[in-house]
DNA sequence: TTTAAAATACCTCTTTTTAGGTATTGTCTT
DNA sequence: AAGACAATACCTAAAAAGAGGTATTTTAAA
């Protein structure tokens, strides 16, 4: 059997140091390069075409994103995501960006090896935790949700908008929407979320990656 | 010279597995145990009396209260810390409550080895970004501030509440004040903070851990 | 093609937030 | 003892958010 070809894309030191070893120990495995940054992988995957990447896409200088990007590219080339625990929707949107199996970084060794074994051959595998969050249905590995939590992109985008700060007026200049309209996506997604105010809608999204704690460079800093 | 002793603290797989490698390669080095959890770590630095703890004060299982409580039963033992980049406040918390040096995960070897050294001996070691981030006079590194923000403690437990969801006057009832003063601290703090409005309020108190994304349940989860 | 869902818009009314102030008390520091 | 700051409380008024509807149009799916 000809070794598995891996790209590590991870902007940790540790993490890509921690995988590295593992992967060294294993004679069926062969690391190409490590990406520090999606465009690192976007070279290297040019250059080596491997047959599997291994990414934290949420770690510094990637993004969710590149997930499709690669897979769009390099058909041949399986994605197995390796992040910290996050929200359910994050996790659905990797698996339906393209992303074949879905680890999060508190698993142990042996669950690392089987993954990395099936998502080579373009066989899924998830930890645990990962299936539970997003398996409607655990005997079809096909369509990933979040149960009960249908947020169209149309109220995302408000949320956002809401997270960064902006009044209805302000949404509804950006988005050349009556402020009627923008209220009712408000009054709408509260529903679906369950929350009554704007705490509720921020904390989703920055639990959504919809915004980043950061966003404000608050004063003194 | 007798070998520093190493307990490594981390709820990450990959982060434990990467320093753990790096130790190795280096005959000074000795790793004692490895700590899954605060709790791990209470008792094996009881048992194992390490030179040195590197510690990831933000993964599962840890929090950064779990400082103080090592420094103050063992103070012979140092602690490094190795995290995520995340706040000036929660950085200068912990280099307040004790921490000897502090790096972030995406520095690089040469920074960890020698910020091992100098921590076992009990001198301060911080890499460029932490320095930066924390550090007023960069001559004296004895006092960790951050520059313009001085949020009050009952600011700030006001901030976590609003960022909880309460209005304005829940929080009153909640701490026994009057609406009005609760409206005055809300106006000092936005202020101080440079947001006019709630979002902002809750971005601040997410980037300084008063409160997690997940607080809310969100429906369907 | 019928149905369902998403996106749009409007109305009313109450509560809350935001912005502009002033002012008193206590504590800590110089 | 003076000064600075934190914590407390009050006033007014405009702007925004929240809760309760209804209703049309477009899009997607069955």
């Amino acid at each position: 059997m000809p070794k598995i070809k891996i790209i590590i894309a991870d902007s940790h030191f540790l993490s890509r140091k921690g995988l590295a070893i593992v992967l060294e120990e294993n004679a069926d495995f062969t690391v190409l390069s490590e990406a520090l940054s999606a465009s690192d992988l976007v070279n290297h995957s040019k250059f080596y075409h491997p047959d599997l990447i291994i990414i934290d896409y949420t770690s510094a200088n990637f993004s969710i994103d590149n997930i499709q990007q690669i897979v769009k590219k390099y058909p041949n080339t399986h994605l197995l995501a390796i992040t910290d625990m996050q929200s359910n929707i994050s996790i659905a949107k990797a698996l339906n960006m393209g992303v074949t199996s879905h680890l999060l970084k508190d698993c142990d060794q042996d669950e690392l090896i089987e993954a990395i074994y099936k998502t080579a051959k373009g066989e899924k595998f998830m930890c645990g935790k990962i299936a539970s969050a997003v398996l409607i249905d655990k005997s079809s590995v096909n369509e990933y949700t979040c149960e009960g939590l249908n947020i169209s992109d149309r109220e995302m985008e408000i949320i956002k908008l809401i997270a960064e700060g902006l009044s209805n007026k302000e949404v509804a200049d950006k988005l050349f929407l009556s402020t009627h309209t923008v209220t009712t996506h408000r009054k709408n997604i509260m529903n679906k979320l369950g929350v009554n105010n704007t705490a509720g809608l921020v904390l989703f999204a920055v639990r959504e990656n919809l915004i980043s704690p950061n966003h404000f460079l608050f004063a003194g800093n």
